[in-house]
DNA sequence: GTACACATGTGTGTTTTACATATAGGAGGT
DNA sequence: ACCTCCTATATGTAAAACACACATGTGTAC
């Protein structure tokens, strides 16, 4: 790699003198996502990457990670994968959620759940309730 | 350091065969929750570690790490730090909100707020919706 | 032929978190 | 005196999560 000037994005940066942006980000939650849209339909990793800010909300999905993830995800059983024949263009490689997988989704409802809960009691003491 | 046989602590780990336990936790939450405590009273860090987890849902608040937080804020100037002086035991370094840091309190509590909604989106449309 | 969209990847630096350890004051027991 | 425990602040470092850059190949439009 060539030396670069730029630093990593934060979570929390100094947007111009005495002004603070800050992301309030669910960490790994391109997992879930991803869970949730195969659960939907199996599909392939391009297409993945461009249906997962409709459940982010933010465009910001690296595409060398999603691909990461979803060798992770079929590595631990919680999908499996196929080379798809025939269509024209780029091969692509189709995955599916396995009943494991599918387990797994119910896990981080409920995570994500509890985590709502948490922000809930967070922003009610914020505003004084 | 000592080699050591256990490995870190992950997102998303397998707590027995088949079955995935999963913590769904906000990046760097642990920030906002300073700031929120800092602001309803001036204290010394180790008063807010034992404060954090009726914020946070957890005890897994690190004390290093929250020391090491506690001094960035203070060099960005969010917060201002005093030695206390008089009291018996160990010498405590007591932390003070400034203005600055009040409105990176603000920031925090919009951006949780847009987390929360993401998290509603995922679970609304999780559940069929 | 070259620019662009599609499609799947690897390499590597940065940020955030987890775990271990160091240091020190004072209280209470033996 | 010595030991243990609670309070209090801090550093060292490894692992996990994330961001950014690059490599490779197919097919379509110009």
């Amino acid at each position: 790699m060539r030396p670069r000037g730029g630093r990593g994005a934060r979570c929390r940066r100094m947007v111009r003198p005495g002004h603070w942006g800050v992301h309030a980000r669910v960490e790994r939650f391109s997992e879930p996502a991803l869970l949730l849209l195969l659960r939907e339909r199996a599909t392939h990793g391009y297409e993945l990457l461009e249906a997962l800010p409709s459940l982010t909300g933010e465009a910001r999905v690296d595409m060398g990670n999603l691909y990461r993830v979803l060798r992770a995800l079929e590595e631990d059983g919680l999908v499996t994968s196929r080379w798809e024949a025939g269509a024209p263009g780029p091969a692509k490689r189709t995955y599916e959620l396995t009943a494991e997988g599918k387990r797994l989704l119910d896990e981080w409802a409920s995570a994500l759940r509890r985590s709502r809960e948490r922000i809930d009691t967070f922003l009610d003491r914020y505003e004084g309730r």
